[in-house]
DNA sequence: TTTGGAATTGCAACCGATTGCATAATATTT
DNA sequence: AAATATTATGCAATCGGTTGCAATTCCAAA
């Protein structure tokens, strides 16, 4: 099966005939080594295809290079666009992704946690589960000083830095949006307020809707697991309302789309029935008739920042445990599912 | 920063009176450690919080557990669905994944699989570019015997086995099912020839055609890269076309979509101008209106088969070089957009 | 010619787990 | 009780690179 013996330092330094501990430095060019000496080794060690064992050099290191990342789920336009931006700022610094996913439980996210302990990973990325209620399960590697950046599902912690959107502003935009627009009677979707991500949205919706001085009405607040089910599902809620509302704030793209096309089936007309306004700006948010008006959600360049403030934290030019939190700009996309209301003739 | 230090079957061993041989042993249910023995270490490492080093492991072993995988883009629907499917796999076997991008250059894609060979994963998974003509950068895997397994995007060699789904058989399927319905004048919009993948779509579309008399059209069709944009573009194509085709088989639906859109934004009706028929079933094909008839491209299964294929070969219990080439079941959902042509009045 | 110091290089001890082989302890058979 | 087989454990080398410290070489200043 295999076949060529792989090169090691030691077969340089017999060829050249000096120690392997010269070749070693000679690699990476340390000062202390000669110069002609160091071009013979990095040459010869070209010549011969030599690639450096890093098993042994992590052994020796204690360092390996490698983030670990954790998501609730890798099959997502956010997620796929967040780990984009991961891969991108870790391949050009050199750091390899170990990428895992908790399909949103605690155990599945603990023994991940687990697993990425035990390979020694550098750093650690991740988004919480719903599930997850507390993060005593990361305490391992804040133990040992081993950085944790959690993004988009965060938990504080005085440790860890947590890379977020504004998710109370832009709900809060999000609804104003609406309100600007004439609607009044506006309905809320959203998932579980155990995540911050949710009970922030939750949050803004609630504010603009106060500062307008509108009074909540608990009939139309729903808590739902934001698939597209349950799109499908508040499109029937809203449908057995005596009182309709006039708009409809969803705390994401699919479950917004399933509930305007299941509305649309039964007769509704989107937006001069009822308006829309989702969150992530999905693809399906930009295909679905009318066009839905969204939060365009950074995935990229979250992904980006979370790589980028580990590494700084890794080559110590900055420090995650100094800055807690750092919120990313997203904005409104105005779309035609909330353009104006008409006034009723 | 770093507090605890970790500890070492050595510790283990000296707390118990015994060797690190056994230990190592004991650790790993090796048969020839007593049973009680066994226990003690396993109860005292769980105790003290052990954790295996990888890297003094895998320096001993010259195996590390770790499957690398190299796909065009993360970010998107089909790669995300695979990504998960692989990752389910691994996690359950032990496995690691490291997962880098080649965004459709080769450059990206011999850098990876250089990174990946430094990395010495067990085993690589890799999808192609667009760029990627030949397959002689993976040559350092093969020749160290290092199984190297293709997917989707694939170039077929003697030591590598190949997973897809039967590109071909589903064109003609879908071009077939356009025909039944009526359709005869047929624009199939396609991905370069290069990439295996979108000529076997175009000659499966050839053949569905020819198979029933219909003379091909060169006008009928299109290359283009099929993003979103190529859709556009595609659209504004046959909007120019002085005779009309009836329906177009596009090479996937983020093309086909894009097209729809522009199209009846121009006033043609879908399908009663001209039907459509996509590939992929990414989820913009069940939100479009009419809902677009598609080729449901299995990625979770794909991901799931290919790394239980390479573990499989690892494991010894299969081989690679001798299957080929695996191929998905992949079938056509037929939904709105392909409706049966109605006979002009 | 001697000497001090800088520039190079090498020695050897790590890092922590693995494993072939030898040895010791125990059990079984004669 | 002695001989043999079985079971359990330990020894020590090994994987390949890293690094503190010592040793050597070289050159210029005294």
């Amino acid at each position: 099966m295999l076949n060529e013996k792989d090169i090691t330092i030691y077969d340089i330094a017999r060829e050249l005939g000096i120690s392997a501990a010269t070749v070693s430095r000679g690699l990476k060019d340390h000062p202390a080594v000669n110069k002609a000496t160091r071009k013979k080794i990095q040459d010869l060690a070209r010549q011969l295809g030599y690639r450096s064992n890093m098993f042994a050099s992590n052994l020796r290191k204690k360092s390996t290079n490698t983030i670990g990342v954790i998501v609730p789920r890798l099959s997502s336009y956010f997620m796929s666009n967040v780990l984009a931006g991961m891969e991108h700022i870790a391949t050009t610094e050199g750091y390899n992704l170990i990428i895992t996913q908790s399909l949103e439980t605690l155990k599945k996210e603990m023994a991940n946690v687990d697993t990425l302990f035990n390979n020694h990973v550098d750093g650690l990325l991740a988004s919480l589960s719903f599930e997850t209620e507390n993060i005593d399960h990361f305490e391992p590697f804040i133990r040992k000083g081993i950085p944790v950046i959690f993004f988009d599902r965060i938990k504080e912690h005085d440790k860890c830095m947590g890379i977020i959107i504004d998710n109370y502003k832009s709900a809060y935009e999000a609804t104003k949006h609406l309100l600007d627009n004439g609607y009044r009677r506006i309905m809320h979707i959203g998932g579980s307020i155990t995540s911050h991500v949710y009970a922030e949205r939750l949050r803004g919706y609630k504010q603009a809707l106060t500062d307008q001085k509108i009074t909540l009405d608990p009939k139309l607040i729903l808590t739902k697991n934001m698939s597209e089910e349950s799109g499908v599902e508040s499109a029937k809620y809203i449908l057995k309302l005596k009182h309709f509302p006039d708009a409809v704030f969803s705390a994401n793209d699919a479950c917004a789309v399933y509930c305007m096309r299941t509305l649309k089936k039964a007769g509704v007309r989107i937006p001069d029935d009822i308006a829309f306004v989702g969150f992530n700006n999905d693809p399906v948010s930009n295909v679905v008739e009318p066009n839905l008006t969204t939060v365009n959600y950074p995935g990229y360049a979250m992904g980006e920042a979370a790589v980028t403030q580990l590494i700084n934290h890794l080559n110590k030019v900055s420090d995650i445990t100094t800055t807690n939190i750092i919120i990313l700009r997203s904005d409104l996309i105005i779309r035609e599912s909330s353009r104006k209301k008409k006034v009723k003739s």
